[in-house]
DNA sequence: CTTCTGTCTGAATCGGAAT
DNA sequence: AATTCCGATTCAGACAGAA
């Protein structure tokens, strides 16, 4: 089975899966973020905080943003604790971060046991500029591993800097990924592996992974997205194998 | 005097300028990183830590590298509180920070008083690739104001991202920064203003400051660096009055 | 002037020997 | 037994000199 996909609570479907089975665990938490503030924060939903008041689209909200910043540090904590039980020793974590929740972010992973080994860098290009200020345009990558790294398994070589902006036709999720970058990132897991993401949100993890021959298991909070990561996730899993006929009954080099 | 330099203690010395007397602060303070553990850290000089193996060059090593994370969060909140004292309001602060250290940078200087604003990423192309794992080739800067953005009083708009490679030739310092990025960097502040450097190493951030026109005050801890800077700078000064002259004298349009 | 070729370096990382 | 120290490893990009 190439992909599941679980609708539920992270916390309670992790639980469920046994050690030791997932090559690496690469996803997006909500940010928690866009306020100042713990007032700030908890008075507006999503939406409000991350869509520009001229954005024609119309994108559903989504759960998990009204912690403050230490029920958001517990939380995550918890989570990654389960998520680096059910890796496999040397396996990896990928967690998207803003700048607002980086140190949070990096507290909560090496207290759930993983060993922190570097921030990448995700430009947009196409982020808005603001007078008088810097323009807000990078996301930040967390990479952890358990325990040693083995080069061996995985020899590859990837970069430490992504720049590429974020979809704008199509877009089903709020703080949707573009497939190009997750593609890059999902390489560091070794061939074949089994990825996870337990905020699948639009499912765009799962997209890159199906793409580059993984496994993926996904988990999603609501039924609204899990219903278009299964759809995407289906249709994307008719395209690899559509490709893999191809190459199976294409003419002989 | 378009230009100062101290050489001593930064704490002693921002104790002795006056409150609201400059209008930026940018520094490069030592990441006291680089090793897997504290004692790792404590017990190597930043070029045994930073200069790979096969460097040819001889550049001179420097201090502040030996501190354990709690002490060095306190000696850089101490410092960055004093940087605010001597700020006018709506001023910026620039700290320069490794993927390690961010966290405790951006406790320290909201511990100092000010308002973090954002995470920038500075990209250098020329990083060493490692088998296994995603390079490692950003470096981050913190920004923070002293209240509020005073936008009206200089309306720019600067970039989020940064690409330029350390400078090779005629380089002074282990960390030297390359000065392009620098003078985009202290267009942050309004013109004409005053920038401070308390970490000043080879002056870089002060010949960016010359040459965008801007006054500059430096501290650096060491003679060795304290004398290349102030031949650096003293040089900035003579181009840019030649410049100047030029300009006065120059053909009219 | 380009284009090509060769050399060198990097705020690195790790294992294993030496103390 | 715990720390400290030394050296091998790696390759894209920058630069310099030749073609």
């Amino acid at each position: 089975m190439p992909f599941s996909l679980h609708q539920g609570d992270a916390l309670s479907v992790l639980a469920s899966l046994p050690d030791d089975s997932v090559d690496a665990v690469i996803t997006d938490p909500p940010y928690n973020s866009g306020g100042r503030t713990a007032k700030e924060r908890t008075s507006r939903t999503a939406r409000q905080k991350y869509v520009s008041g001229d954005a024609a689209h119309a994108l559903s909200d989504f759960p998990g943003e009204n912690m403050d910043q230490r029920s958001f540090t517990f939380w995550l904590t918890q989570i990654l604790t389960e998520a680096h039980r059910v890796t496999r020793p040397s396996g990896t974590l990928l967690l998207f971060t803003d700048w607002r929740q980086a140190g949070s972010m990096s507290d909560a992973l090496q207290a759930g046991g993983w060993t922190w080994r570097g921030t990448l860098a995700w430009h947009k290009p196409q982020a808005r500029p603001q007078k008088g200020r810097f323009t807000q345009n990078c996301e930040f990558i967390h990479w952890a591993s358990k325990g040693a790294v083995d080069a061996e398994r995985n020899p590859v070589y990837l970069p430490g800097m992504y720049s590429a902006s974020q979809p704008r036709k199509d877009r089903k999720h709020i703080t949707q990924k573009p497939v190009e970058v997750m593609r890059e990132l999902v390489k560091i897991c070794p061939p074949g592996g089994t990825i996870l993401d337990f905020c699948a949100g639009s499912g765009t993890t799962g997209v890159a992974a199906l793409l580059e021959g993984y496994d993926f298991i996904g988990v999603e909070k609501t039924k609204h997205y899990t219903q278009i990561a299964t759809e995407r996730l289906t249709e994307t899993l008719r395209q690899v194998s559509r490709q893999q006929d191809y190459t199976l009954a294409g003419p002989a080099e």
